[in-house]
DNA sequence: GTTCATGCTACTGATAGCGTAGCAACGAGG
DNA sequence: CCTCGTTGCTACGCTATCAGTAGCATGAAC
C-alpha cells in the first residue's frame, strides 16, 4: 500500500479515483464522524463502533494522502479544506437516506 | 450475509445504513455504471473491471434489497426509481470529485 | 438437435479486515 | 528522577471477504 494512488485512478477519471476510495470499508464513516470537528485517533475509533485501529490508521492514512483529512498533533484528526467540501456535496445523500428509510420495509424498529 | 439487513441500521440512523451498504467494494460503482440505464449482468461486469462474479452478484442481491437496483428478466439490471434519486443526490460528488482531482499532485496523466 | 446469450453458482488462493495487546512520545504531578 | 494518563501507532493470529477461473441451467434463434 505504498505506491500505489488509489485503485482506478488510471482510468484518468477523478470519479473512479472518488469511488474506489469511498468503496472501502470504514472511509465513508470516518469523514462522517468527522462532520462536528475533529477527533483524536482513539475517539474517533469510539465514534467508529470500536473499528480495529489497524483499518482506521490504514483509512486515515489514505485520506490524508487525499488530502481530505488532516492531522493536529495532540489536537487530534480533522477535515481538512477539501474535506469539508466533500461533506457539503455529500449532504444530499444524508438528506436522500432519510427518505429512503422511511420507504423501506427494513426498518422496523 | 442473510437476515442481517445492512450492518449499523440498528443505530436507527439511515445515514449510517447507507454508510455501510456504500462503504463496500463494488457497491459505489455499480451504481455509478448503471447512469446510463440498464446492463446486463455480464456487460455491468465488465463495465465494472471485469470484478469477480461472486461480488457483483452478491451486490446486486444488496442493491436490490435496498431497492436501489432492479432486475428486469432477460433486460439486464436497471436503477429502480430510489436508485435514480440516488444518483441525483450523488451528483454533487460528481462534480467534487473533478474540482478535488483538479488540486491534487497524485493525477500526473 | 446446435449455438448463443442470459443469470447465477462452485470452487481455490490471495487480500483485507477484526480483535487484542502492546510500544514510544509527550505532559502533569510528586 | 519516577509514575500516571493521554496521545498516535504497530504487531500478531484468526476470520471474512474478495479475486479469478470454471461451470451450470435456462431460454431464444436457427
Amino acid at each position: 500500500m505504498a505506491d500505489r494512488p488509489v485503485r482506478g485512478s488510471r482510468t484518468g477519471r477523478p470519479i473512479m479515483a472518488l469511488l474506489d476510495l469511498l468503496g472501502r470499508r470504514w472511509t465513508l464513516r470516518i469523514l462522517w464522524e468527522l462532520r462536528d470537528g475533529a477527533l483524536t485517533a482513539r475517539a474517533l475509533r469510539s465514534a467508529c463502533d470500536d473499528a480495529s485501529p489497524t483499518v482506521l490508521q490504514a483509512r486515515l492514512a489514505e485520506l490524508r494522502a487525499a488530502g481530505l483529512v488532516e492531522h493536529a498533533a495532540g489536537r487530534g484528526y480533522g477535515l481538512s479544506e477539501e474535506g469539508r467540501e466533500f461533506l457539503t456535496a455529500f449532504m444530499p445523500l444524508y438528506a436522500f437516506a432519510e427518505r429512503w428509510a422511511a420507504s423501506k420495509p427494513t426498518t422496523p424498529g
